[in-house]
DNA sequence: GTATAATTGATTTTGAATTTCAAAATCAAA
DNA sequence: TTTGATTTTGAAATTCAAAATCAATTATAC
């Protein structure tokens, strides 16, 4: 949490833009809230906590932190730009169920792996990558397999 | 072309909907256009054609092809939704460079061959997936190195 | 043909993302 | 301190693609 809030001063210092204690706030909830938040979603928490807080900063802040390296955006099949942090998790690669929006994180080193000698054979420097399979979880196909009985 | 079209014809007759021209007019344009293409950016195509078509019917038609597995939807960063069809194309990725926008399409069934065995791990049904990543271009890498002589 | 059900397209509505801008906060220099 | 330049904030407005609405039109089964 610490070393993530020292990684985020670096950034700001670097861009030249100051640390207030909104983006303080907002940094502390994110990384606290093991989910992957919309702005709103997020905003919505912090507002309980501070309810002077403007939904432009979260979004802002939010921005800021993806910039910085601690966040990235997830699209979980909604519209909504979702973020997920890295504080506690490694990258990961997400499986996610059609039926009822509930997504696996998963890592498969080989996949990285190959995906890196693929980029090294276009001359392509990779920043960063998602994989997004859809499909149906287990639980769900359970549900379809046995219907409710009438 | 025709085999396509009869797969729409198809899902449409499941669906209990009706092949009108326009629809039969948008999924024609739609293969022919080699891009990856927004609902407007289609519109704009076709309109030049047959100026009486409405957005809403290439977005409603754009939308069935989708459902009928004709088309995916492809997200090359911009916040706006792009399909690309399969006509002609194997399933693939996509390598997008993060300053030009440039992507190239990639294949690397080594990596669809562990994706499918992560999934099958996890008892997950695969619908389909999507790997984009996102990088330098070697084109914009060649830029860099050698900025503007002055 | 007629009934009925679906389709169309102009238009409106929605909603998330983003911008605007005046007020407030910050901070270095005087 | 006080000032002044600069940044940040947050309420509100704007933007814009996606989706919904609805009366008029069209396709299809009977």
């Amino acid at each position: 949490m610490d070393k993530t809030l020292n990684l985020f001063i670096d950034f700001l210092k670097k861009q030249n833009l100051k640390l207030t204690k909104q983006r303080e706030e907002v940094l502390g909830v994110f990384l606290k809230t093991e989910k992957h938040l919309t702005v709103e979603e997020l905003y919505n928490i912090i507002k309980k906590k501070d309810p002077h807080i403007g939904q432009a900063t979260v979004f802002r802040t939010l921005k800021l932190i993806r910039e910085a390296g601690i966040a990235t955006e997830a699209d979980l099949g909604d519209k909504k730009i979702r973020y997920e942090h890295r504080y506690g998790h490694k990258h990961h690669d997400h499986l996610i169920c059609i039926k009822c929006g509930r997504f696996i994180e998963v890592v498969e080193p080989e996949i990285e792996k190959l995906q890196n000698k693929l980029c090294r054979d276009f001359r392509f420097l990779v920043e960063r990558h998602r994989l997004e399979i859809f499909g149906v979880c287990q639980q769900c196909r359970r549900k379809d397999r046995r219907p409710k009985k009438r």
